[in-house]
DNA sequence: AAAGTTTATCGTAATATTGCGATATCTAAA
DNA sequence: TTTAGATATCGCAATATTACGATAAACTTT
């Protein structure tokens, strides 16, 4: 009883579901947001941008690079994150393979 | 202090991470996938198939209607669940703006 | 109307996430 | 080496999610 990550599913469903749920949260969608407005992938002042705290900034961007959503390199004093487009198009094609799959069906009922 | 929604983002911001969360836990990827690979979009039979409790999968299933994902009517002594493709595609459709805009930066850095 | 079937909701316990202050760590420069 | 700036981690409190048994609703069939 409880919370529980369940081993009763798949690696595949799991491997996804943790993306998606890297991005489930708002400040993660604003920090991806904000990373793509930038010209360069220089994102150090991300905390004056965000109604957030410093560690809490720190700890979402850990959960997107936790879930390959980011990467990102040192950059001198401090580091530089930009988008893993690998990861952001492995989850766009598994979308697409649900709108295929469900285009297909013939939609009786709903 | 603590965790909440937080009013400090933009309800664009809200609406697309609230999508991405209700497709972030393994059972609701399960039950979409489920879904999917019947012929028809009747699921009654969706307890037995996941190792979750009949109050269980009807809480995620709730989630996934909260998002819109899917979509249900009542059908005889039941309900018959399907996807709602617009929800996906819209999601897609994001997830392919932020690929399109990560790949025309000059990724110097990372 | 009564019984059976199916889905939804309630109440509760366990666990996970979120957020922040404090502090540690790491790098660059002095 | 010391100092300064930036990011990461720790420890905690608040809140959210997850899961289930029990029960309620709703509908079908007897």
């Amino acid at each position: 009883m409880g919370a529980s990550k369940s081993d009763y599913f798949s690696k595949q469903q799991n491997q996804t579901a943790d993306v998606f749920k890297a991005l489930g949260h708002p400040a993660r969608i604003a920090i991806i947001e904000y990373i793509l407005s930038m010209n360069s992938c220089i994102c150090g002042d991300l905390v004056e941008v965000l109604p957030l705290s410093q560690a809490t900034v720190s700890q979402h961007l850990r959960e997107l690079k936790n879930a390959n959503i980011i990467k990102g390199s040192i950059e001198g004093n401090g580091i530089c994150y930009c988008l893993n487009e690998e990861t952001l198009k492995e989850i766009k094609s598994i979308l697409e393979l649900y709108i295929n799959s469900s285009e297909k069906k013939n939609q009786t009922c709903c």
